[in-house]
DNA sequence: GAACGATACGGAGCGCTGTTCCGCTTTGTC
DNA sequence: GACAAAGCGGAACAGCGCTCCGTATCGTTC
């Protein structure tokens, strides 16, 4: 019923996401719009086309990463010493995503306009991993079961942001302590 | 040495207080420059000048309440049942601070640029007085002695982001973890 | 109270954003 | 080759932070 897209769209849309890739890594995913735009060599018309948020794009970019996080969920219950050893590990590979991705934990945030599709597609995609994780631990009674995912989430995701350069703040330790305070 | 201010200049400086507290209110601590001024009735050229930077002009709205959270350090230690129940208070106080003032806990970031001086800020006044609950509650063999006030204040100043109106995301849930986490 | 530096004020202006909109080009089809 | 339809580019507009300088006000001195 959609008929078919035109060649040079579809080539517009690899070159896009290409070229946003590179200039996330390179400028953050808040980089300007232009930026991307020159990077791909073609009109910022062409960018909103394609994605009219930018989140659109930032959904796009990182499309395969936020995939293999969901999948690994139920595969790290399986192959783990315990449901909480499985959520640690998880909550790891969480961690480093948002982390190596410059930008990208601020941009999770929910009061930041613009970027509301990226904030339902995490929750949409990961947050029922992750509540699968967390009933798991819960069911083992290693952990306490008055904890929601979307709230776990979040709050990792706060907790990722902005990270200095010298070790002064250290997310990874607090998100530990997080998980510590969910024990029994 | 220095020369006495203008009489106009002090009374600007006022205006400027109160005109200020009452955007933050209203429209958050990132309302435009333009709006404060035109709320006081200035030109946008004499913020500029009595608060050179936008953290200045916040550091000055709110000094009041962050000295009254600094002094209550101390007296916490003292009126409490144990140090970890000072630390929890006190935690709650500063918790409050940061989620009454519409997105104070967002400019604490340390890479938000314009803020710095807020973020230097709240570190010195408050930096030492968290420490002190800390070492005390450590010494008392409470809590681990591993975490630096640095890390817990950036933490909780994290996980006060963007909370939203419908209860989904709670900071203090998630905060009462954490201080959870750190018990040995 | 007049005159005159010093001090402070106001806001136009610049540069950088996001976002829209429409004339032009390219594509696929007949 | 012709002709919609689909897609493209970037000028243009709006909102922002911040600067800069001509103008107004203040405090002082005579």
């Amino acid at each position: 019923m959609p008929p078919r897209k035109r060649a040079d769209a579809v080539r517009n849309e690899q070159t896009l996401l290409a070229a946003a890739a590179e200039v996330f890594v390179r400028s953050g995913v808040d980089a300007p719009i232009r930026e991307i735009a020159a990077e791909a060599g073609v009109g910022m018309g062409t960018i909103y086309r394609h994605f009219p948020t930018r989140a659109d794009l930032v959904v796009a970019v990182y499309r395969h990463q936020v995939e293999a996080c969901a999948l690994a969920g139920p595969s790290l219950l399986s192959t783990s010493d315990s449901p909480f050893a499985a959520l640690r590990a998880w909550v790891d590979m969480f961690v480093d995503f948002l982390v190596t991705k410059h930008g990208l934990a601020h941009a999770l945030q929910s009061d930041n306009s613009g970027f509301e599709a990226l904030h339902v597609y995490f929750l949409d995609r990961l947050g029922p991993v992750c509540g699968s994780l967390l009933a798991a631990a819960a069911e083992a009674g290693e952990i306490r079961d008055d904890i929601q995912p979307y709230e776990l989430m979040r709050g990792i995701g706060n907790l990722c942001i902005g990270r200095d350069d010298n070790s002064r703040y250290n997310p990874r330790r607090l998100i530990e302590l997080l998980l510590n305070g969910l024990r029994r």
